[in-house]
DNA sequence: TAAAACCTTCGAGTGCACTCGAAGCAAGCG
DNA sequence: CGCTTGCTTCGAGTGCACTCGAAGGTTTTA
């Protein structure tokens, strides 16, 4: 049986409902979700050698094997590799991602720490997203301006 | 003179009253505006050696010399600054400023491709604020759930 | 049964964006 | 006058996140 936490972090419970997953061929139902390395490569675009090396650095939860040793994802194991897929895009150090996944092995005593991750995540996220919409605010400024002197080019130079 | 296209860029005619930049201590007017390497270094955050490196990767528009060969950056070479950082901080790869900053020193005919250049790149940050969202909704959810799980342990465990 | 996929460990290479230091010299300021 | 700041060129180093290849083996699958 699973802690809250754990549930919380790999996303057994996911609701099937979830429609918008981009580059998935299909996932199997919880049961016979005994992926192949090969199929998660599929899966998330990222190499063989990235998935083991994730692995090694320990920003995976042990992964299951089959009884001679290969590695068998599951269903989880793809939640939590979107939800790292989602943390890289912030921009947050695989090393603090490395140090969450340490959180969530080490259980339920550490929820608060974890709680606050999130929260630290979150307001990092946000910062960002303002950042970005300055940003968009001042190429949307300059893409109308240029739109503008096109005009003019335009009306003058017609010949 | 300048043309129009470089004014779209060089940012000589900001409107004074531009209230929201942080770490400025104090620009002067157009006409004093010849800050030295270390003023600029103030300004900006950047590091007197990245900024040459900027100017020798060809990131930077040629920047005035006093008479004795020091460097003498302009309020628009400030501004320029300003838009490499944003830039910068949508992860555009500094090739492609590169590329730009060419484009803007060849000059009007290359009018269009800068256009063009911009609505990729705003299509390119709506992009990444568009998946930043996603990734805050999920962060938001987590949140929410171990904010439930925080008080059903809280009503339990509370002796 | 042969090819394809998987495993391990090891270590080296890549690409990006700086980042730093050193040498040796010129200019500015207090 | 001396210290600070600036200039040049050069080349090496850093940190991150992969990325790749090889060697030498086992397992799966068509």
């Amino acid at each position: 049986m699973e802690t809250t936490a754990e549930a919380a972090e790999t996303g057994t419970s996911t609701r099937t409902g979830d429609c918008a997953a981009p580059p998935h061929r299909h996932r199997r139902p919880d049961g016979q979700d005994n992926y192949t390395i090969s199929e998660v490569v599929a899966f998330t675009g990222l190499t063989a050698h990235t998935l083991r090396w994730y692995e090694r650095i320990g920003l995976m939860p042990h992964i299951d094997r089959s009884h001679t040793g290969q590695r068998r994802y599951s269903n989880r194991d793809l939640n939590w590799l979107d939800l790292v897929g989602k943390l890289r895009l912030t921009g947050m150090p695989v090393a603090d991602m490395v140090r969450y996944a340490e959180l969530v092995r080490e259980g339920d005593d550490t929820y608060i720490a974890r709680f606050e991750l999130l929260e630290a995540t979150r307001r990092d996220v946000k910062a960002r997203i303002a950042e970005l919409q300055d940003t968009l605010a001042v190429l949307d400024h300059k893409i109308s301006f240029y739109a503008d002197a096109g005009r003019a080019l335009a009306s003058e130079g017609s010949r």
